[in-house]
RNA sequence: GCGGGUGUGGUGAAAUUGGUAGACACGCUAGAUUUAGGAUCUAGUGCUUCACGGCGUGGGGGUUCGAGUCCCUUCACCCGCACCA
């Protein structure tokens, strides 16, 4: 019997679907172990040879838990809703439900294709009405909550209502929109009911309000801050402008200090922890309020540097600042406004590529220093950020450089408060020990005294207070989209309502087309048919233009990110129609104990997750406060891209090394018309696309080589390999190792074949240490004492990098093993039975084909996994010949030994050492096992 | 600019965490076997030298009996953030 692995494979995994094997129970007597990957977003592209990496690592820990007996919960699902669906349904009309179905059952015939032991009764897809109905009842918690500082969590919305009602806000420490009015009991009471619902959306954690937001006017929506990358979308990559908007927002900044907190006890990768906390941009400082001359206005800045506060010499708004039209003065008003139009005008993009243009003008006014009482101009300039602290800088040109560079370029004045310190060239910005001068009471001060001191006069004169500032900005949560969950909110007279839970799930409606109204509504404002009535609670046919006129429901969706904000809790109890997830399977798994993704979710879905988990934990709804305790980022599989040189504004192709001097521009070619040789496939490129039909090609020496660039794999970029070609000619075993071999997890490295025949070689000389064609070559005979070492070693060895991820060193020990059996013939059940259990969660589908030529009836899945033993090894270790040679030395006569310790008290034992002691202890015993060991007196 | 990371043969990479650098695999060379093979097996393969030997973990310096590993310095590349007051 040879290794048939396309027969092989297609059995077992039938008999694994057939047979639930991978079943997990929310109750066992066993320990539970979680481990997830991030799900994926069906594309239509299918799965490349990147995307099952992580799946292959994670499914071998898992396989390799369950032989450790563990309760394992493994599962997966799909982030389904999403942009690429719903552009293909305003291309073509198709609905994105079918779509998104058929790219489901593409994905999961793949998946299955390569052996994965998911728990697939748990699957979940985002957007599944039985999934999102959850997702809307999360959201409408948060719109039911608010954040209370005094209690240090959310609270709902009641508690609120009832503490305006007795003291206003008095003694209310919440968190809430920067422009909320303060109010009285009395005067809370006075307002309309309407009043004081749009009065709570200040405070509510999801909250409906004008901001400004990040507009991609290609797409149609607004993104969140992480979804655009260097000022373009992430997707599409289209420009973005600032534009104020309605919007529903996510008030995470209520989370900033628990979402730093909590990241010191998260096993996750420093790096992703780092990005997180600049992402939250915690800064220690002051704000500062300086009043306006001529004005009732106050304008309060914040500022990391109080300390030069008597450095002052202007201050600098954002344009987007509210003060702005308030405080300009007629004779400046036509350039303000200019100014403003202009930067709002520019994209982000702009803004960001020309940094080093400095822009600004004078509004006229002036403010008034709190402690020396100065004029100083109140100057606009695009270089604040209207997002950042305030809107609104005090602007310190000798010690910062930005305001240095603006004062000198508009010819401000710069008052220099440092003692010795030249500041002709540049700002001094270093928070060093130098004292300061002409500051009034903090002369002589250095950095640390001074911020103290100022804060404290500050405070004691009501003037600012010491505070603390987070980069991080509530995330909008409103899209102009059609393919995600309906946001459950109906509006009666213009106040957001929530839907009851029992309305819930709000349906997606079905739409004629995708695109928004012609009136600027969002798509959802096409649909005729709501299953939803909002007052009477009936289904409403054909009728919706009473009712929506009268009650409209929301028409914008969710972000991408809400799904996924909290599907892990899903697969906990997915069944469940009563809860999101019971409390009792909530308590049982509690928390994931491995998760494993990409980091480019850093600052994204790992951020918004775990705020709305420490959300539901504030409302008991879960047990654990951070939902992953370990995470690991595997690295991306990168493809190499092929590339072919046309000559500028013609047809005609030229052969990678005949390029020379000739004005070329480099073109992608799909990799597979190119073979290992660089030699791209002429007749087939010319049928591959129309283009290439009439080309000419100069090749050299009768062949047309490519370039090549390492990038990531896209579809877009022709460089994708498809793991269902490396699964028919190897098999998934194979492909499962081999992408494990390929180097260290969380390494990025680029993809090649050109090592997966050795991977292959080991699974066929392993089958071979089974079956000699048709003969089974297993005895009982007993190993030998050298194949016994190896096999314990292999166990050791094994082990321990699976402890510690590092899988690719594991594929090797067990090549080294079976070269070992092989060389010495060996066919001992004894040592191959361990063996295959060991293997088993690396190549499933053989060792289950081995298990059974062992003699089992049951599946290896079942088998304990085999324990390294260390009495035999003490024993093997009596027996190891020491032989001393020369007067610090001596020489293990082995080649390769087990354990340090073990050969260390085996020598100290020696009566060679005891002599060369003499008596007395040795400064330190250096061992290197199996080789030389040092003895220092 | 700030933060994080990586530099080891022709290639992917190991290195018991301070202990024979290059395991294992690809590739390459030679040979065996086979009708043939992208099959299997054997030997060799860091550089240099006929050889003894010498040199080797981006460069320079240091600590140590001993450094790829620790410290200082410098260079190169990758990733993330970036007018954050």
């Amino acid at each position: 019997m040879n290794y048939d692995f396309n027969q092989i494979e297609a059995r077992w995994q039938k008999y694994w679907a057939d047979n639930n094997v991978y079943k997990a129970t929310n109750n066992s007597t066993q320990p539970k172990y979680y481990i997830l990957d991030m799900f994926p977003y069906p594309s239509g592209a299918g799965l490349h040879v990147g995307h099952p990496l992580g799946y292959i690592a994670t499914d071998i820990y898992a396989r390799y838990k369950r032989h450790k007996g563990f309760n394992v919960l493994h599962p997966q699902g799909y982030d389904s809703f999403g942009l690429p669906a719903e552009q293909y349904a305003i291309q073509t009309g198709q609905h994105p439900a079918i779509t998104t179905a058929e790219n489901i059952k593409r994905y999961r015939e793949q998946l299955d294709r390569m052996g994965f032991s998911f728990d697939w009764n748990r699957e979940v897809k985002t957007s599944d009405p039985d999934f999102y109905k959850w997702t809307q009842w999360i959201f409408l918690l948060l719109f039911d909550a608010y954040y209370c500082n005094t209690a240090d969590k959310a609270l709902p919305i009641s508690n609120l209502v009832a503490h305006l009602a007795q003291k206003g806000t008095a003694a209310l420490d919440a968190v809430c929109d920067s422009n909320t009015p303060e109010l009285t009991a009395k005067e809370w009471e006075q307002l309309s009911e309407e009043a004081q619902q749009h009065y709570l959306l200040h405070y509510r954690l999801a909250y409906l309000a004008e901001t400004e937001v990040n507009w991609c006017p290609d797409l149609g929506t607004v993104l969140a801050n992480d979804e655009i990358i260097n000022g373009v979308s992430e997707r599409g990559g289209y420009p973005v402008i600032k534009k104020k908007m309605k919007q529903w927002s996510m008030r995470i900044g209520a989370y900033s200090e628990r979402l730093l907190q909590g990241l010191e006890h998260l096993d996750w990768p420093e790096s992703l922890k780092e990005m997180q906390r600049n992402w939250i941009g915690k800064s220690k400082g002051a704000s500062v309020r300086f009043t306006v001359q001529e004005h009732q206005a106050e304008l309060e800045v914040f500022t990391t540097r109080p300390d030069t506060i008597f450095g002052v010499t202007f201050m600098t708004l954002a344009p987007e600042h509210e003060l702005v039209a308030q405080i300009t003065t007629e004779a400046q008003a036509e350039a303000v406004t200019a100014y403003v139009e202009a930067t709002a005008q520019r994209s982000e993009r702009e803004r960001m590529a020309d940094v080093k243009t400095i822009s600004g003008v004078f509004t006229g006014a002036y403010a008034v220093h709190p402690f020396t009482g100065e004029q100083i101009p109140i100057w606009i300039g695009d270089y604040v950020l209207a997002g950042y602290g305030t809107g609104a800088v005090m602007a310190v040109p000798c010690g910062d450089q930005r305001d240095y560079d603006f004062a000198k370029h508009f010819d401000i004045p710069i008052k220099n408060i440092f003692e010795g310190v030249d500041i002709t060239e540049a700002a001094y910005d270093e928070k060093g020990n130098t004292p300061l001068t002409a500051s009034d009471f903090l002369n002589g001060l250095s950095y640390a005294k001074a911020i103290e001191k100022v804060i404290a006069a500050l405070e004691a004169e009501d003037k600012g207070k010491g505070t603390i500032n987070y980069r991080l900005r509530d995330a909008i949560f409103s899209r102009q989209r059609y393919w995600g969950e309906p946001i459950p909110i109906y509006y009666v007279n213009g106040v957001p309502k929530a839907l009851r839970q029992e309305d819930l799930p709000l349906v997606l409606p079905e739409v004629e087309h995708y695109l928004p109204t012609p009136e600027g509504a969002p798509p959802l404002g096409n649909a005729t048919q709501w299953a939803w009535d909002t007052a009477q609670h009936k289904v409403v046919e054909n009728s919706k233009i009473d009712h929506i006129t009268v009650f409209p429901l929301e028409l914008n969706t969710m972000p991408g990110w809400a799904g996924s904000s909290w599907y892990f809790n899903r697969y906990m109890d997915s069944g469940n129609d009563q809860e999101f997830a019971s409390a009792e399977a909530l308590d049982y798994w509690r928390e994931v104990d491995l998760y494993l993704g990409g980091s480019e979710h850093a600052t994204g879905h790992l951020l918004y997750s775990r705020f709305w988990q420490k959300f539901l934990f504030d409302f008991g709804f879960v047990p654990v406060e951070e939902y992953a305790k370990k995470l690991i980022n595997q690295g991306m599989i990168l493809g190499t891209s092929a590339i072919i040189y046309r000559e500028k504004g013609t047809q005609h192709y030229i052969s990678k090394n005949k390029v020379g001097d000739t004005a070329v521009e480099p073109i992608r070619v799909d990799v597979t018309l190119v073979n290992a040789q660089d030699e791209l496939n002429l007749d087939a490129v010319k049928k591959w696309q129309p283009q290439f039909k009439a080309a000419t090609f100069d090749t050299e020496n009768g062949v047309f080589l490519v370039d090549h660039e390492v990038e990531k794999m896209s579809k877009s970029k022709f460089n994708v390999i498809n793991p269902d070609a490396i699964c028919e000619s190897y098999g998934a075993d194979t492909l499962r190792m081999y992408e494990m071999f390929l180097g260290p997890l969380e390494q990025a490295k680029p993809w090649n074949t050109a090592g997966i025949s050795g991977v292959h070689g080991f699974l066929k000389k392993f089958w071979r240490l089974f079956y000699n064609h048709d003969q089974c070559m297993v005895t009982d005979v007993p190993a030998g004492a050298e194949e016994r070492k190896i096999v314990h070693q292999t166990i050791k060895k094994v082990t321990e990098d699976i402890e510690q991820f590092s899988f690719n060193t594991c594929v090797s020990s067990f090549m080294i093993c079976a070269n070992a059996l092989t060389t010495a013939k060996c066919h001992s059940r004894e040592v191959l039975e361990p063996l295959v259990v060991l293997l088993s969660p690396f190549a499933p589908h053989i060792s289950e084909e081995l298990w059974k030529a062992l003699g089992h009836n049951s599946s290896v899945t079942q088998a304990a996994y085999p324990q390294f033993n260390p009495e035999w090894i003490k024993e093997q270790q009596k027996n190891y010949p020491v032989s001393f040679n020369g007067k610090m030395r001596f020489t293990l006569a082995l080649d390769l030994a087990l354990d340090r310790e073990a050969i260390t008290a085996a020598v100290m034992a020696e009566p060679q050492t005891q002599k060369y002691l003499d008596g007395k202890p040795p400064k330190k015993v250096i061992v290197v096992p199996g080789k030389i060991i040092n003895i220092v007196c």
